[in-house]
DNA sequence: CGGTTCCTTTGACTTAAGTCACAAAGTCAT
DNA sequence: ATGACTTTGTGACTTAAGTCAAAGGAACCG
């Protein structure tokens, strides 16, 4: 994947980077391909990259007494961050990959400097956070339903999941344990 | 409230505006005074507004079967908003004060279309969305422990909540019934 | 091919938290 | 104060979901 690949992406994307700012934007940037397992930001740890799935997905989790709690799975042509990572703090997430994948990885310090003389990079970064934080009320008032009714849910919402995340990532994620899972699917 | 007085109570909250920006700033801000009850952000409704509280509480709720489910409370000093304000949708949750307050009301319109030539704005829009997403992240990490570590985090981490907030609504927060916090609080 | 290992399902039992019903204590207006 | 209304606390019971334990299935590897 070359810089005219990676622009191409990133304008399938989003069209409201243009011209100049867009090749700015570009040259922040680099493509890298990881195997599953691969660790893109680690609990603890501050992390200087955004990245955007090519091809591949991943999950968020951090641990509770030794259990893996998913937060989140990434699909193709998401972005994948934490907060910590716009606020320079260290992560409370682990983001790995569940399959092998193609990634454009972002230098958050050189994008948001970008952002200080580009208006139209400031506002991408502003509709990104916006949009991750819909995604996170969205997620709150997932847990707030009773357990069935979250899987429901998640079946309607994003059925892709379903083909591709384990029952016991996807039940951790749901917040509750495989078993129930497991018995709400086989449910009549 | 004069615009002098706007002007010091920003500057408290965020030094990063500065000079002219912040001029410009406090002129889409007005001084507005409620009573407990008035609702600042209605469900369904688009707002074109976001709030900053000089004196007051508020929460944030919505309905489901029925019944109020608060997502968060917010006192001085803090920036009332849903995202949807942001994105320019309906709002999922209902605002509504909990005391009388005296509040700054922002037009967000205004305000994102000063962000367009000033900066140190859009720097200051991102990094309220930013603090409001991590918030979002602290609530669904409370909202995996058990529901007593939920009330001993709260008491820990925000005990002035305790003072402020009728315990129907902590409970409605905290995800637990008005009954189990009850039974917690009286526990040894 | 057989043997690990991991993932998922199922069954029996336990426990955390909810519901319902009612009592006690506060709040408020008259 | 007095009565109406709201908020909080307690007890008895129910239910949802978790835990523990065991057993099929897939996938993986020599």
């Amino acid at each position: 994947m070359n810089q005219t690949d990676i622009q191409d992406f990133l304008q399938g994307l989003q069209s409201q980077v243009n011209g100049d700012a867009l090749d700015e934007v570009v040259a922040c940037c680099s493509f890298i391909q990881l195997t599953r397992g691969a660790k893109l930001i680690e609990t603890g740890k501050r992390h200087p990259f955004l990245y955007l799935i090519v091809q591949g997905s991943a999950k968020s989790y951090y641990l509770s007494e030794g259990k893996e709690v998913c937060t989140w799975f990434a699909f193709e042509g998401e972005v994948v961050s934490t907060m910590s990572t716009f606020a320079g703090h260290p992560s409370n997430e682990t983001v790995e990959l569940l399959e092998d994948a193609a990634l454009i990885r972002i230098h958050v310090k050189d994008f948001k400097a970008l952002s200080v003389n580009r208006a139209s990079v400031a506002r991408l970064i502003t509709e990104w956070v916006v949009e991750h934080a819909i995604f996170l009320e969205s997620l709150l008032y997932l847990q707030s339903l009773p357990v069935k009714m979250r899987y429901e849910h998640i079946l309607e919402a994003r059925p892709e999941i379903l083909q591709r995340v384990s029952l016991t990532d996807l039940a951790s994620f749901l917040g509750m344990s495989r078993e129930s899972l497991s018995r709400i699917r086989s449910a009549p």
